[in-house]
DNA sequence: ATAGCATGGTTGACGTGTCAACCACAATAT
DNA sequence: ATATTGTGGTTGACACGTCAACCATGCTAT
């Protein structure tokens, strides 16, 4: 085999990795954001701030729970925060910032959360076998990195 | 089982499905990009104007080979234009628009192809065990849509 | 004291995506 | 003649992501 191109064999199973994990999970994004207007980023940050937090954690662990740098994380609570679904506090201990589910983020939350469940098994679970749900275990396990910070339950 | 809600075991699956695909997608569009200066999207339309049009194709034809809407192609190729490596020339028969590629846009491709093989290798192909693929395969027949034009292979 | 560095965050610029509105033109329908 | 619909594409606004630069502050080393 030659190491510098894919033969049509790898180019399919490439494709159709990439194929159905991109359909699938477009679907069930838009399905969400279509019956709550909250985007994936919108839902991941509101359920781990009352997951891991009980409402609120410091900006800083929230990014490293999701794996989004700062930066990133910033933009996307401005955004957030200008919709009235979280709001940002500075700590005095520290030059931190506490950000904070507010009563519509949660609201919103808990409007979301049948929802996303509902698409996530019409396009997703239902269509699994156990040997699908097997071979995608050990691939994760195969090609886990460091992956530090995210050993619970996270959203979609 | 309640329909309104993910068990734990769903959730993790359904979690180790996203979380695989998006880092090992990742690590093979990041490496790609930094390497050949071209985006996933730069390399998908270059790929499909040489491998189904013989270097050019009209706008229309390129959208659904790609299942992108006309306004997410036109904005990509006013970008890609500007970067010189592709052409929009007006068809007279019609009021259509044939996208050439360019020989900076030619090279580009030549290079980036090796270098989008070794990474899909290196972080993909080379961690699936048979019973992988033919999971893969499976479920992909088994959530597929009226998939209309892409039935060749196309790219990354 | 002061220079260097790490921490925690913000900001601006720009690439990428989506949506809805628009435009030009042709083919039909009334 | 005038309206409707369809085709093929552009445009503007705005959400989302990434990168690099910046800022304030505290800690460490010289």
């Amino acid at each position: 085999m030659d190491k510098n191109e894919l033969n049509e064999e790898e180019m399919r199973i490439w494709h159709l990795w990439k194929g159905s994990f991109q359909s699938i999970f477009g679907r069930v994004v838009k399905e969400m954001s279509e019956h709550t207007g909250l985007s994936e980023g919108d839902y991941a940050v509101l359920d781990r701030l009352v997951l891991f937090g009980n409402g609120s954690l410091r900006q800083q662990e929230l990014a490293d729970s999701m794996d989004w740098d700062k930066s990133r994380l910033s933009h996307h609570l401005t955004r957030m925060e200008k919709r009235g679904l979280v709001t940002r506090k500075p700590l005095d201990t520290d030059r931190g910032v506490q950000v904070i589910i507010t009563s519509a983020g949660k609201s919103a939350l808990d409007e979301a959360h049948p929802i996303a469940a509902k698409a996530i098994r019409k396009y997703f679970l239902d269509q699994l076998t156990d040997q699908d749900m097997e071979s995608i275990t050990k691939l994760a396990e195969r090609t886990k990195t460091g992956n530090s910070a995210s050993s619970e339950t996270p959203p979609p």
